[in-house]
DNA sequence: GCTAAAACTTCAATCGTTTGTTGAGGCTCG
DNA sequence: CGAGCCTCAACAAACGATTGAAGTTTTAGC
């Protein structure tokens, strides 16, 4: 291994020397003693040492990204868009998939033992006392779709914009008997979501039945009951939306292999966007919401936060993202 | 922060006889020496600092998955097997995309300047001469499905007995007019693969010729041409065997919408699992190889190699998995 | 040529651990 | 009763960097 005594030495100048022309600054010295400097580290390769570094400076230059599971379609956009922007930054992101349990304690301890300078949490993770913690150790976390605002700073996409994207999108295509399939977990956020897409239904003359409203798993486990209700329901509906993209997939697949015709006789649309659109015929068209931005987004509000920006709470929206055609959806026009 | 020094005055003893207490060996220490110090650590909620601890031992503690993205359906399920085993054996796990140029150096600095112990590369890192600098540098490196075994150690699935058993289950179900879609990349690997199918099958008296021998993008980007050549054969394949999940879904619902049926008309099976086997319909049968235990020896051969193993270079082979017997093959008995 | 300021370097303390060595008692045993 | 051993705990030197203060040289001004 390389230290700065190494090139202290090959170069003729005292470590402290060494340390302050390797940093970049702009500290007063000789352009001799720069240049003798810069070339006997590069000769020699030099590397700093992370850890006596961080042991002196409290910062370890790096940021992770605590997932609870790696196989949800959302998350390598947004871990892209974390990636480049932390490495645009200079620091490094590390992808963490915390343990099932005792997930907060070792989120934190990440941070309190000198593994990473701050945490983004692409969960909600109401249990473990979570944010207590961070605050109580004054970890600096961002949190990624947090429905409750009001504890940490959080980057959440506009999903009252998307979902009325997709409201609008099918009644532009002229539908007027729709069913939403929502998320069945009973958070503040799902609610909002199929509040936007039946409001803004509403705003253009549609309203759906009670009947037309519909919940499903996430990832469209328990899709069967849901086609079947939809099936059931006369007339059937032109359009369904789902608020998510495996929802889309499996109920179009389940619609088909049930003697359906998507998009001919039933319009689906998903929700999120990911390269599973492709792989189905008829390709899914969805709502694709802007992940990779907010990967990016949530980064930089970090980074601000450690660099002792105000700790303001709220949220960062980002602004919502675009229809994509695909064959899923068919104009009654 | 609570400090080694912190937990020795509430104790009232050396901060060395704390630290050798609290690394619970078996140091001998006092009875009443130890119960305070454990009471007193508790009690201020003493975590060591890693990066202090790092400097004096030259460990990390925690080992990182290099990938060069998330989004391949194979990486979640290997990440969940190596974090399983790392959490097993006290260490942490990392996931790191690395950055499409200078990958090797980034991945490498990762270790040299103190970030983590160890790499497993999930990637076949041909450029960048990732695995001399590895050796220049004494980084410990595992790698996944490498290719070239003679020159990092690695842990690789049975392919050959993961494609005899897909021909296999094929024979078995009667089919005799067989069609291969293996990998484009022409890595020594997907020639192995190739070869094994097609030899299982002959083996069985049954032949392909080089007109069912066909070739696509991993991901099953540009499937539409393989279709088209697969309908022109005549007579056309009752079924056909894909080298990856993506190009077996894709495939299938190419077929359907140019009119095939799958399994009626001809069967399809794909190569790995995934979740989004069973997003579509007919779901996909499938070769479940055995990626999370292989993300398991991955880490403690790694962990192995860092405790001063011997650096056997060679393949620690996963033993084949299973077919997944879903909805896309079809008996002909 | 002398002094003051500016420019360049080095000194030395510090971050929080680990760990080999030293030292102080108490006990055993001849 | 004193030598030697054993037990327990403290001392002190690292690990490799950062950084403000102190020191040395150079330059400038009169």
């Amino acid at each position: 291994m390389v230290r700065l005594k190494d090139v202290a030495y090959l170069a003729g100048y005292d470590i402290s020397t060494v340390s302050k022309v390797l940093q970049g600054g702009n500290i007063r010295v000789s352009a001799e003693a720069r240049g003798r400097i810069t070339t006997a580290a590069a000769e020699l390769g030099y590397r700093p040492n992370l850890m006596a570094r961080g042991l002196r400076t409290r910062k370890t230059g790096a940021i992770v990204l605590g997932l609870p599971r790696l196989d949800h379609p959302m998350y390598p956009t947004i871990t892209a868009g974390a990636e480049s922007a932390a490495s645009e930054l200079g620091i490094v992101l590390f992808v963490y998939k915390f343990p099932e349990d005792g997930a907060a304690e070792a989120l934190i301890n990440l941070v309190r033992q000198g593994r990473a300078d701050g945490i983004i949490l692409a969960a909600e993770m109401a249990t473990g006392g979570f944010h207590e913690l961070a605050k109580q150790s004054d970890v600096p976390v961002v949190s990624l779709n947090r429905s409750d605002d009001q504890i940490a700073p959080s980057v959440v996409l506009d999903d009252e914009a998307g979902f009325a994207a997709q409201a609008n999108y099918l009644a532009d295509l002229g539908h007027r008997d729709i069913a939403f399939v929502g998320a069945n977990e009973e958070t503040r956020s799902n609610r909002f979501c199929e509040q936007a897409f039946l409001q803004t239904l509403a705003q253009r003359g549609i309203s759906l039945g009670k009947d037309h409203v519909l919940r499903a798993e996430f990832d469209g486990a328990d899709v069967e009951d849901v086609v079947d209700t939809i099936l059931g329901l006369n007339p059937i509906p032109t359009a369904v939306a789902a608020a998510s993209l495996a929802m889309a997939i499996r109920l179009t697949r389940k619609f088909e292999s049930k003697g359906g015709r998507v998009p001919s006789q039933i319009s689906v649309i998903g929700y999120h966007d990911a390269a599973q659109s492709e792989w189905v015929s008829p390709s899914i068209t969805t709502v694709s919401m802007p992940s990779y931005q907010q990967g990016q987004l949530a980064v930089r509000r970090l980074v601000e936060l450690m660099q002792g920006g105000d700790v303001h709470l709220g949220e960062t929206v980002c602004s919502p993202g675009q229809i994509v055609i695909r064959e899923s959806c068919r104009s009654l026009g």
